[in-house]
RNA sequence: GACCCUUUCAUCUAGUGGCCAAGGAUGUUGCGUUUUCAACGCAGACACAGAGGUUCAAAUCCUCUAAGGGUCGCCA
């Protein structure tokens, strides 16, 4: 069975990046009916918080993936690192190292100056004499001396790294607690995860990591490490980018099934298929298509991607959508006329949002230079004759296609340019030349609410 | 500085030695549809980082160079 896992440490709010990552890991789980468990890495005790674990949830929340079993919490796992601490101790696997920070700052500091990479040196490796006094001492894992760390990892394919590269690191703080890379190839293995899909900013740690496994006696599961994700300019994705939270996408108008789509092109391609559903997805995805090179953010195709699942979606889950911005229209008698109308002049919701209340707000004042453009000598008259008509048929107006009729008519009668009155009359409407089409726009107000509208204008005149 | 990774249109990408004088998508340009905007349709512009090899044949394999990124914590 597939087991993939999600790992993030409760810093702050769910990251785009971490998504994608979350994404890719959920869907390969999904599509081999495995499981798909989350894990809060929060053994470092000064810098998470509960809010941000909260935070990470809910957005998972929001755009529909769900994790297998419980959340599992480092935090409360401690008895059983320490458990392993004191194995490795026991057999020889580890040691205790007396180093204080003090000399380890310095030590890095001649290395660097010798220009090479700051590394312990395994002076306490193989320690036999009397431990200093006054020094909490820290537990060091023995790395491997000679020859390569080599795994095969399922995106940049074989990755060696030189032992010399590795060095012994610390797998207990002085204070006892457990250190990162230890306790994530305790966990991944003791929860059973085969398929460790992750960031390439993990790429180093995975050697330290394997060298875990090896000490356990654990079997190493998959690695694939996903290039990053930068910004518009190529440059790494921070937080002075933008939104850059998840949740922010959700305010900002977006769908979540946009934000899947997009994500899950960002890295990952099956032929030339730009649209994929949750389904599509989770029956499609393949860590194998995975692509090595790092991917830009690029809003335009984001926005692309959510004007076509906006004109997409049923209008009844649109409007419920809706709601969180102040668009009520869950009763309304026109609510598929009023969608179809306006889901094509909205690429988030929020736009979406505006065209709807423009039609559904009488405007309260008019674009000044639309009203100039389309207001000429014969508008009152022509508006006046438009009224009239609406007035005398008011009884067989539903349709927008009764609208037209009766808009041709008014045409044909005078002689006009459809123009002479479709402009004035869009500014009567809706206060500017913009927007949905007019047939439409007033088969959704009512012959009465049009008039009203017209009426008002005409007062200007 | 050391080690590692990456490199196809502006952007996301297809491509695993011949089907590629490089395909799709976003964006962009022009035209059409339209009472307006949008949307849509059609047409166009835009790329194999560079240099050397290997080969009958290279975007694809090898070497070097360059550029970008990552990592070097008692953070995760």
């Amino acid at each position: 069975m597939i087991v993939t896992r999600f790992a993030p440490s409760p810093t702050g709010y769910l990251h785009i990046g971490g998504l994608r990552t979350a994404l890719f890991s959920w869907l390969w789980a999904r599509r081999n009916n495995g499981k798909f468990l989350l894990r809060i890495e929060d053994t470092d005790m000064a810098r998470n918080s509960e809010e941000a674990t909260k935070a990470i949830i809910k957005a998972f929340e929001w755009v529909g993936m769900d994790y297998d079993g419980e959340v599992v919490y480092q935090s409360k796992r401690f008895d059983i690192y320490r458990q392993y601490i004191d194995q490795l101790l026991e057999e020889g696997k580890a040691y205790y190292c007396y180093m204080t920070k003090e000399e380890l700052d310095e030590l890095r500091e001649t290395q660097m100056a010798r220009k090479e990479r700051p590394r312990y040196d395994g002076r306490y490796r193989d320690f036999k004499g009397t431990p200093p006094s006054g020094v909490e001492p820290v537990v060091r894992i023995k790395a491997p001396i000679w020859g390569d760390i080599c795994f095969k990892d399922g995106v940049k394919g074989d990755i060696c790294i030189a032992s010399s590269e590795v060095d012994d690191f610390i797998i207990a703080r002085s204070d006892g607690t457990p250190t990162y890379n230890f306790v994530v190839a305790i966990d991944d293995a003791l929860m059973g995860v085969t398929d460790v899909i992750r960031g390439d900013d993990h790429l180093y740690n995975t050697p330290k990591q394997i060298v875990v496994y090896n000490a356990l006696g654990f079997e190493l599961p998959r690695f694939s490490h996903l290039a990053m994700i930068n910004n518009e300019e190529g440059k790494k994705l921070s937080k002075r980018d933008g939104a850059t939270d998840v949740m922010d996408y959700k305010t900002n108008g977006f769908l979540a099934e946009a934000l899947l789509n997009f994500l899950v092109r960002l890295g990952w391609s099956h032929g030339d298929q730009e649209i994929f559903s949750i389904e599509e997805m989770k029956s499609l995805f393949d860590p194998q298509n995975i692509n090595k090179s790092a991917s830009s953010y690029n809003l335009d195709k984001l926005l692309w991607l959510n004007s076509h699942y906006i004109k997409n979606i049923p209008n009844d889950q649109l409007a419920l959508l809706l709601k969180d911005f102040g668009v009520h229209i869950d009763g309304h008698d026109k609510l598929e006329l009023l969608l179809d109308a306006t889901k094509e002049r909205g690429k988030t919701l929020v736009e979406l949002s505006e065209q709807i209340n423009l039609i559904l707000n009488a405007p309260e004042s008019y674009n000044e230079k639309d009203y100039k453009k389309a207001i000429k000598e014969d508008t009152k008259e022509i508006l006046n004759n438009f009224a009239a008509l609406l007035r005398s048929s008011q009884d067989s107006l539903h349709l927008p296609c009764d609208y037209h009729a009766i808009l041709e008519k008014l045409v044909a009668a005078r002689e006009i340019g459809f123009g002479k009155i479709g402009q004035p009359l869009r500014v009567a409407l809706l206060g500017s030349m913009t927007g949905a089409g007019l047939d439409e726009i007033m088969s959704i107000l009512g012959a009465d609410e049009t008039i009203k509208r017209i009426d008002k204008l005409l007062s200007t005149l």
